[in-house]
DNA sequence: GTTTGAATCAAACGATCGTTTGAGAATACG
DNA sequence: CGTATTCTCAAACGATCGTTTGATTCAAAC
C-alpha cells in the first residue's frame, strides 16, 4: 500500500491538519493562525506541516485547491442541468452559480470555515492567491457568463461581466456571513442560510434583467 | 503649546505613522504588517508607535476612527440633501450611500488603502471590530433603511435590510477592488471608480425596487 | 529476524515579532 | 539663562514565529 502505515486513527494526520488548519485560517488569517495552533488543534506534531506539505504557504494552497476543486465542479453540474434548455430562467442559472457556494458550508462543518477563509482570500488581495483563483475558476466564470448572455440577449458582454462581478462581491459577503443582520437565536443555521441565498437570487435576477443604459465608456 | 515640537516637518510622527500603517495594513493585513515595516515606510523610530498610540492594537483602531469618522460625516450629509423630499429617486439615496464610500479612495491617496482595510476588517470577522464598527454605524445604517422605506412603501422592515446587507456586500467587495475583472491600463482609476459606482447603483437599484415574494416557499 | 523506508517526536535553530528601556536631543516655559 | 516637558533614538528584552535536525517508532518487505 501507498497510504501512511498510521492510518489506523479515526482520519490521517493530513487531513486532521487540513481541517485544523482551514479552521484557524478562518478565525485568525494566515499570518494570524501559527503552526503551533494549527498542529496543537489537529493533534498533530509541529514538524508534521512542513514534513507532509513543505512549507506553511504550501500548506495554504492545500487548503485551498481541496475545496475550490468540489465547489468547481458542483457548479458546472448544476449549470450543466440546465444550460441551453428551453425552459430555463435566469433564477435557475443564479441557483447554480449561488446555491454550491453557500451549500459547501452547510453539508459539511468544515467546510464552514473555507468560505470564510475564501473571503478572506479576496481580503488578503494577494496577487498570487488571486492569481491562482483566476486559473483555477476562469473557465467556470466563463461558462456562466456564456449561459446568462443567452438568456440576457439584450446586454453586451462587458455589461454581463460587470454584473457577474456585483452578484460574486454580495455572495462572497453573504458566504463569510459578514452581514450586519445578526442570525436570531432561534433561527437554525440552515435555514438562515437558505433565506440567504433566496434573497441573494431575487436580488441579483432583477438587478440582472435591468435593461442596460448606453455608459459612455465601458471600463471593467 | 499642546503640539508637537517637532511640528516643523511636512507631517507630524503621528500623521506619517497613520498613513503609513493604513497602507500596509491595507496590503498585507493587521498581522502581516509589522511595526518595523510601518515605521520604516514613515520614516520614523519604531518606539514611535508604542510612544504615541501605546500598542499596535490602538494605533488599528485610529487608523478606522480617523476615517470612519469622515465616512460618517459625508453619507449622512449626502442623505440629508434628499430625505424626505417629494422628488427624491431610489437612486438617490443609493448615492448618498454608496459614493462618499467610493469617493473616500478617489480624493486622497492615502484613504484609497483605507477601503481594502475596511474590507479587511469585514473578512477578519474580529468580533471587536464588529461591534466597533456596528456601534460607529448603527445610526447611520438606520437613517438609510428609513429613508429606503419612505421610498419602497411595498417592502417591510426586515426585508429593507436584507436588501441593504446585499447592497452593502456588493459596495464593500467593489469598494476593495477585488473584482475578477481587471482594469484595463489605459483607464484612470477615477473614471474606473465611478464606472463600478453607476454600475452598483444601477444594479441595487432594480434589486431593491423587485416586489416583494411570500417568503415561505420559494426558489427552485 | 533483519532491513528498509515512512511517519512521528522532542528539541533546537535563526529570524522576526511587539514592546520596553534609558539616554539624549529638541522645544517650552519660568 | 536653567528647568521641565516632550519627543526621538539605538539597543535590547522576552516571546513567538516558520523551519530543520536527528533520533525513535511503526509497519511492511524480504
Amino acid at each position: 500500500m501507498t497510504s501512511a502505515p498510521y492510518a489506523s486513527r479515526e482520519r490521517s494526520t493530513k487531513e486532521r491538519i487540513l481541517g485544523a488548519a482551514e479552521a484557524l485560517f478562518a478565525t485568525h488569517g494566515f499570518a494570524g493562525a501559527s503552526l503551533r495552533q494549527v498542529t496543537a488543534a489537529a493533534r498533530v506534531n509541529l514538524a508534521a506541516v512542513n514534513y507532509h506539505f513543505g512549507s506553511k504557504d504550501k500548506l495554504i494552497e492545500e487548503v485551498f485547491r481541496r475545496r475550490l476543486d468540489e465547489l468547481n465542479t458542483r457548479r458546472l453540474a448544476a449549470l450543466a442541468k440546465v444550460a441551453g434548455q428551453e425552459d430555463t430562467s435566469l433564477e435557475d442559472v443564479l441557483d447554480a452559480y449561488i446555491r454550491p457556494a453557500l451549500d459547501l458550508s452547510r453539508n459539511d462543518g468544515g467546510a464552514a470555515a473555507f468560505v470564510r477563509v475564501l473571503a478572506r482570500a479576496y481580503a488578503e488581495h494577494n496577487e498570487t492567491l488571486r492569481k491562482f483563483l483566476s486559473e483555477n475558476y476562469g473557465h467556470v466564470l466563463r461558462q456562466f457568463a456564456g449561459e446568462f448572455a443567452r438568456l440576457l440577449p439584450g446586454l453586451a458582454k462587458d455589461e454581463i461581466y460587470w454584473r457577474l462581478d456585483i452578484v460574486t462581491g454580495a455572495l462572497t459577503y453573504a458566504m463569510a456571513d459578514f452581514g450586519i443582520i445578526q442570525r436570531k437565536s432561534d433561527v437554525d443555521e440552515r435555514d438562515h442560510r437558505e433565506t440567504a441565498a433566496e434573497h441573494l437570487i431575487r436580488f441579483a435576477a432583477a438587478g440582472l434583467r435591468n435593461p442596460s443604459v448606453s455608459t459612455s465608456t465601458a471600463t471593467r
